[in-house]
DNA sequence: ATTATCTATAGATCTATAGATAATGC
DNA sequence: ATTATCTATAGATCTATAGATAATGC
């Protein structure tokens, strides 16, 4: 039954994979201890001995959807030096992202809970948040210098916004709307 | 035990509003029909009489948060005709409102568990939404007629993305960074 | 000897239903 | 006679813990 420590520490990455995924789908208080576990192939047993606490889990499986968001972001840029901005919002306001919750942006899929949750699991968003905005600064400011910083906010604001309301809206045409009018606004601001 | 007719429908009303404030501050799957129905000075039982599941209650309950957070904007607007826009948007992307999930705007409070949710929940989010559209063009329009539609789709967005950073992160200088840079970016926006 | 995982379970809570009660509405 | 609300409960599920097991690590 037990397994060495090395296979113990991966089996923990898996569960905060899984988590993080799992939680983007159906929400914190969404899914239990048992069904988390179920994913990472082991019982619910096994919990208590790699986690504190189901929030501490929760903590955890943020950070680790927040670091993942920031890994799409640099992918979607790969091999587009000329408009990387406009590559992470191409992909970030897509019908495919807004379909698509499980891998989805974190603020978006978990945000109303996040802010119901204790300071952890807000650090964990705060930290992958800090990084998005220096991400969005980057581009912002090898084109336009002018208040980088508050573009940057104001930009990512636009997008979680956006992505927000088109998923919380049945039309399909509505949730379009959503994006493309989020789309055309970040091109004009990222230039004002 | 048994109450008039217009007692019932009288109760009713007061567990929808008592379950739009509860929904908002706790999420959900945050709070119980037990708890919900003692916000109203009832009890469990009585539900099923009035509602055919919880599901049922969180469009109910939705549909009024949304119906409730538009006479807000209405009454921030009140007595400031030469500025409409700017009194939404002040309080909207105000500390104060970032403090107050109870009575504060049900898409930030509450969107990532509607995107969850139903069709039924989703129509009340989607209604209240587009009522929120209407006063923003009409805001917009009054002083910008170009593309007034797309662009009111964009505050929005700005706005709703805005707020949700704001709470999501523990830094409160962060979170009064968003709501500013959000504000600076609809000011330039809404006259562009 | 230690410990990661397992099975089993305690105790709480959740949604939904059943049956009793007592007031309304005809 | 009807029915809004009450108490009580069924059955499921949830977090967390306890004790057994079997493999690791010294």
């Amino acid at each position: 039954m037990r397994v060495s420590r090395s296979q113990a520490a991966e089996n923990r990455e898996t569960v905060i994979n899984v988590a993080s995924r799992l939680f983007r789908e159906r929400g914190f208080d969404g899914i239990g201890l048992k069904d988390l576990m179920k994913g990472a192939g082991l019982t619910q047993g096994a919990f208590y001995k790699q986690f504190v606490s189901k929030e501490d889990l929760a903590a955890q499986a943020s950070r680790r959807a927040m670091e993942s968001a920031t890994h799409r972001w640099s992918a979607a840029t790969a091999a587009k030096d000329e408009d990387p901005l406009g590559a992470v919002i191409a992909f970030y306001l897509s019908m495919d992202h807004r379909g698509e919750k499980m891998d989805g942006c974190p603020i978006v899929a978990l945000g109303s809970d996040a802010a119901r949750q204790g300071m952890d699991v807000k650090a964990s968003f705060e930290a992958g948040i800090k990084e998005h905005l220096e991400i969005l600064g980057r581009f912002i400011a090898e084109t336009h210098g002018e208040d980088a910083d508050g573009k940057a906010m104001a930009i990512l604001a636009t997008m979680v916004g956006a992505l927000m309301l088109s998923r919380v809206v049945n039309d399909p045409d509505l949730a379009r709307g959503f994006l493309d009018a989020a789309t055309h606004q970040i091109n004009q601001a990222a230039g004002a």
